[in-house]
DNA sequence: GCTGTTTATCGTCAGGAAGACGACTATGAT
DNA sequence: ATCATAGTCGTCTTCCTGACGATAAACAGC
């Protein structure tokens, strides 16, 4: 068979899903956007959308977050503004029952943000909202009434999982951060992400004493209450190493 | 928009690209195919093809892997017969000019192989073979003349880099192995893997005291000279904690 | 001002893991 | 018999971590 033969290959449509996570409240969140017609009609939903014709992947999961949140994306694959949030690549999901209506193959995206105002989803604040992912996460998936539309159950799932694994050996966790934050701060998205109490001590210790992870930004803050701490930014250092270990069980 | 309107979304063509690693005379090799035709002809690729209409993503993948090889593949997402390879989703590449002809949405995977018989490519010989990973990406991409075409040198390139990732943290090394094998095989693997020099000494004591990565198959053998070794199979465990740290530099 | 509370930061100590490396063992080759 | 090769067991030092005591600097309430 002739590998490029329009007639050789079945059409697929594209698209790209988002995994948006921040910290609010000391509880990971995810963004979700409500169903406006079916299938799933009034379920809630990872954001997303189709990939343009002449539209990178990366470009195009740029392009919905923006349009979503207003967030914008730091792709670390090529250099450019960073006052926004991490962006990467997380998987592919290709069942070609995953839509009930054609052939969707979807490319999610995992972003990594600080916490944000209330957000935006093209205007209507009523269909989009922070929500903690233990509850998603817990409704089930599409099959339960509760529970996230199509697989976003097991995509939202899936991005979690990387999140708590890459805070792990990378720098990312100051994703979830402003541009200047404390220990304190840091350590409580740690917190947050992997669901676990950490000593503050010893994660103190740990992440001053990482080089590159942290340099200090020149000022303090008391705005946890308590002792002033010292600000920090992030520092170049993308990989972690030895790593931050996770606690046991 | 309507985002189910036929006409509203491109058409995009889905396609598995593979990266097949396996360790072959003490250096990493990943299978190459010739290209028989324009654009690129007669130069080295990945192997893949297109998705099929009804067909999940992994499913193509092991398609495409039996066809190329007769290698069946162990999906670890489902359990089945695991006397085959490795096969894991790689990421997904979709420049809209990474194929010159039309809009190509590739879902690269990995497959981790132990050492194999001389490639078959549908039965042409001369058409498929296993080459040292560090000759073809030294090549270029397919910019230069000798490098492989489309996007597969940084195809390959990413797939070298979660291989030599993650059997840092797993006991996917031993996907390189054949089912019974010794430490000091095992060890050769990571060396060629990663591309260094191992304490033979250190790294026994590591592997043999990690519970759940080797079972004691029972056995000796003399296969590499010197002193017999005990044969192992791997354990159970797939993630290592704490584990296999990469020599610095 | 004084006291209690909260958070930040520094220090100490014991246990474990890893790198460097010595020593011994069991095979085949010469 | 001797040597080369590979495997296996120990030892020692160093570093990292977890547990936890102690001090510091803010604020709230009396």
């Amino acid at each position: 068979m002739s590998p490029y033969d329009p007639s050789a290959f079945p059409p697929f449509a594209v698209t790209v899903d988002l995994v948006v996570l921040t910290v609010r409240r000391h509880a990971l969140c995810a963004l979700v956007v409500k169903r406006g017609e079916p299938p799933f009609q009034g379920r809630w939903a990872l954001p997303g959308g189709f990939v343009r014709g002449d539209e990178d992947l990366a470009a195009a999961a740029a392009r919905e977050l923006a349009e979503e949140t207003g967030l914008c994306a730091h792709d670390p694959g090529r250099p450019g503004v960073d006052n926004g949030a991490h962006l990467e690549q997380l998987a592919t999901y290709g069942d070609p029952k995953r839509d009930p209506r054609m052939r969707v193959v979807s490319v999610a995206h995992l972003v990594l943000a600080p916490d944000l105002p209330a957000p935006r989803a093209g205007g209507d604040a009523n269909s989009a909202r922070w929500a903690p992912v233990d509850e998603l996460l817990a409704a089930g998936d599409a099959e339960a009434p509760g529970g996230l539309a199509f697989d976003h159950a097991q995509i939202l799932g899936d991005g979690v999982e990387r999140a708590r694994s890459k805070i792990e050996y990378s720098s990312l966790a100051t994703a979830f951060c402003p541009t200047e934050f404390t220990v304190g701060e840091l350590r409580r998205v740690y917190e947050a992400v992997w669901g676990v109490a950490l000593d503050p001590r010893n994660f103190h210790r740990k992440v001053t004493g990482t080089p590159g992870f942290l340099v200090p930004a020149g000022g303090t803050t008391t705005r946890q209450g308590g002792r002033p701490a010292q600000l920090f930014r992030a520092g170049g250092a993308t990989l972690l190493n030895p790593p931050m270990l996770r606690p046991e069980v």
